[in-house]
DNA sequence: CTGAAAGCGCTTACAG
DNA sequence: CTGAAAGCGCTTACAG
C-alpha cells in the first residue's frame, strides 16, 4: 500500500479510501491511484484490515466430521447464512473426540473468529467460558453444550423417536428392538428414551436385549442386530437410532428370510429407492445450520442477550419398511 | 500482552517466549509470565501473529458444493493433511458459478491463505495469475485449470468411461446411451470421449438420440433417460456421466417392464443394496484431496517448481446392474 | 478533497 | 536470561 501511494503520489489515507470505496476522492487522483494499484499487482492484506478492525468476518464451524453426508447441508447452511454477512467460514472435523473438539474450537478463537458454531463432541465446554466472555459468539447445534450456558439448537430427538416407534406399536408390533449410538452422545439417550416413552405409554415391557448402544461401526451393530431378530424373544421390527445404524442394519435385514419392520432416525439419500423403502424420521439438517447461525449473526448484532435453547421438530417419512406387519 | 508483561514485570518479549514455548526462561519467571496469562485470560491474537510472520497456517479450498456428498470424503482429506501440517482449512461453494468461484477464491487470497486448493466451476483462472505470482500455492482439482499453467489433480475420466462402456459391450449391448453433465465442463466431455472411443473401438455405430448431455437436474436427466429407453432405436444400456445423473437413471429404469443395463461413473453410497446393485466406475475423492494437498504443501516448501498434472486411477465395481444382458 | 501520525498485537533483529 | 525498538500492513482520529 505504501508503494501504491509512492506511485500515485498521494498518501496511505488516499489509497486506503479509493480501495475501500470510501467517498471524497476527486475521479483524477482515484484514477492515478487505480492505476498503480493494477501497475504493482497491490491486492489489500486482510489481515492487517482484521488486525485494526476488531472484526475479522469470518465464522467457525467444529463438526463431527466433514466427510459425513448428514452433515453436509447443515455445513452448507452455515456457508450460506455466513456469506449473506459476508463471513468466511472455517471448518473442521471433531473426529468424534473432544480433545480434538478443543485443540479446534481454542485454534478458531486465536484465529478470532466473530463466531462459533460447534457439533460437540465432549460434555465439557467450560474451556469456551473466556472466548465467550471475550465476545466471541457461540451457539451449540446437534447436541448442548456441557456445564455452561450457551445458546443451543438442537432437532427433537425424544419426540422424534417416540412418534417413530409409536408408529411401529400402531403397525401391530409389539416387541421392538433400539440400536442407538454410544449413551455418553446426548442425542443417543434421548432417543433411548423417545423409545422408552412409546414403549411405556402402550404398556408394552422392554426386554434387555432389545436395547443395544454402542458404537455405529458395522462390526457393532451387525451382530447386534442379527442377535435381535434370532435370540430367544425376537423382535418384529428395529428402531434405529441415527443413519449409519439404519444402512447397517438393512443390509441385516435384507439377509433374512422372514420381514422385520425397521424404521431409522435421520434419512439419507435413496432410502426410497430400496425395497422396501425405509421408513425414516427425518431431521432437517439445513435448518439446523441455518437457525443456528442466525443466531449467531443476532447475538453478534447485540440483539440476543440470554441464552436460548431452541428445538426443530422432525418428520416420520412411511416408505414400506415400517409399515410392514409383524412376521408373527 | 503488554498487559501480561506489565502484571508478570518483564518484558514483551518475555511474555512472547513463554507464549511460543521458546527457550531462555527462568521457571520462575515463567511461572509469573503464565499466573499474568491466566489471571487477565490472555489469549494471543493470532492475526497479529500472522501479520508479522508472513505465513497464515491456512489453506483454502472452493469447491462446488459443501453439502454434495462427493466432496465430502476429498473436504476431509483436504483438511486432514493441512491439519498434519498445522494448518487450518477455508472453504467454501462456488455453487457451480464461475462469479461465485472467482469472488471466493479472491477472498481467500485477500486473507492471505497459504495455498487454494480449486474444484473450477469456471473456464479462465487468470485472475489468479497475480496472486499465484505473489506466492500462493494453487492446486486444482478435479477439473483442469483454464488458460493458464497449474498444477491440476484428476481422474482418469477418459479410461474410466471406456471401461465401463467397453464393460456394457463386453456383455452384448451394441445400443448404450450416454446421459452427462454439461458440455462445458470438463469431466462431462472426458468421459464423453470415453464413451465415444469404446464404441468405436467396438465398432459400433453412435446415434445421436442416445447422447444427452446438460443439466444434471432430475428434471432433464429423467425424461433424456425415458427416451433413450423408449425411442425408435431403444438402448439396451445407459451409461450414466456422474453420481446425480446415475441416481436419477436408477429411478427411471426401476419404473420399467423391461430390464435395461446401467452403469455409472462414480460411486455412491448403498450403491450395492439397491436391486440390481449398481455398477460403478468408482473415482477416489479421498485420494484426489490428498494428493492435491500433498503437492500444494511441496510447493510451499519449495520442492515443486513446474506445473505437474497427476492423473488417479478409476475402478471399475461390478454389481449387478452392469452385467445385466441386453434385452432383446 | 487529502495526508501525517498513532496504533491494532504480535515477532524480528539486536543489544545488554 | 531478558528487554527496548522497529515494523508487519492496514485503519482511526484528527488536522489542514
Amino acid at each position: 500500500m505504501k508503494d501504491v501511494a509512492a506511485q500515485a503520489g498521494v498518501g496511505l489515507k488516499t489509497v486506503s479510501r479509493v480501495v475501500n470505496g470510501e467517498p471524497g476522492v476527486t475521479p483524477e487522483t482515484e484514477r492515478r491511484v487505480r492505476a498503480a494499484i493494477e501497475a504493482l499487482g497491490f491486492r489489500r492484506n486482510d489481515s492487517a484490515r482484521v488486525l485494526r478492525k476488531g472484526r475479522t468476518a469470518t465464522v467457525g464451524l467444529v463438526l463431527e466430521d466433514l466427510a459425513d453426508p448428514f452433515y453436509g447441508p447443515l455445513n452448507r447452511a452455515v456457508e450460506e447464512v455466513a456469506r449473506a454477512h459476508g463471513a468466511l467460514l472455517i471448518n473442521g472435523s471433531s473426529a468424534e473426540d473432544p480433545d480434538r473438539e478443543r485443540e479446534l474450537a481454542l485454534a478458531l478463537c486465536a484465529r478470532r473468529v466473530d463466531g462459533l458454531i460447534v457439533i460437540p463432541a465432549g460434555n465439557d465446554h467450560r474451556y469456551l467460558e473466556p472466548e465467550m466472555r471475550a465476545g466471541v459468539a457461540t451457539v451449540f447445534v446437534d447436541r448442548p453444550a456441557g456445564r455452561i450456558d450457551a445458546d443451543v439448537v438442537l432437532s427433537d430427538n425424544f419426540g422424534g423417536a417416540r412418534g417413530g416407534v409409536a408408529h411401529l406399536i400402531a403397525g401391530g408390533h409389539r416387541r421392538i428392538g433400539f440400536i442407538g449410538d454410544h449413551p455418553r452422545i446426548h442425542t443417543a439417550t434421548e432417543r433411548l428414551r423417545g423409545y422408552r416413552a412409546a414403549m411405556a405409554e402402550a404398556g408394552l415391557p422392554v426386554a434387555g436385549s432389545w436395547v443395544s448402544l454402542g458404537s455405529t461401526e458395522p462390526g457393532r451393530v451387525a451382530p447386534a442386530a442379527r442377535a435381535m431378530v434370532t435370540g430367544p424373544e425376537p423382535v418384529t421390527a428395529v428402531f434405529a437410532g441415527n443413519n449409519r445404524v439404519t444402512v447397517t442394519v438393512v443390509r441385516v435385514l435384507a439377509s433374512l428370510r422372514r420381514p422385520v419392520a425397521l424404521v431409522g432416525f435421520d434419512d439419507f439419500e435413496l432410502a426410497d429407492l430400496l425395497r422396501p423403502g425405509v421408513t425414516v424420521v427425518a431431521q432437517d439438517p439445513a435448518a439446523l445450520g441455518r437457525v443456528a447461525t442466525d443466531r449467531l449473526f443476532q447475538r453478534l448484532a447485540g440483539s440476543v442477550l440470554t441464552p436460548t435453547r431452541t428445538e426443530l421438530p422432525t418428520r416420520l417419512v412411511p416408505r414400506g419398511s415400517g409399515e410392514l406387519p409383524p412376521a408373527d
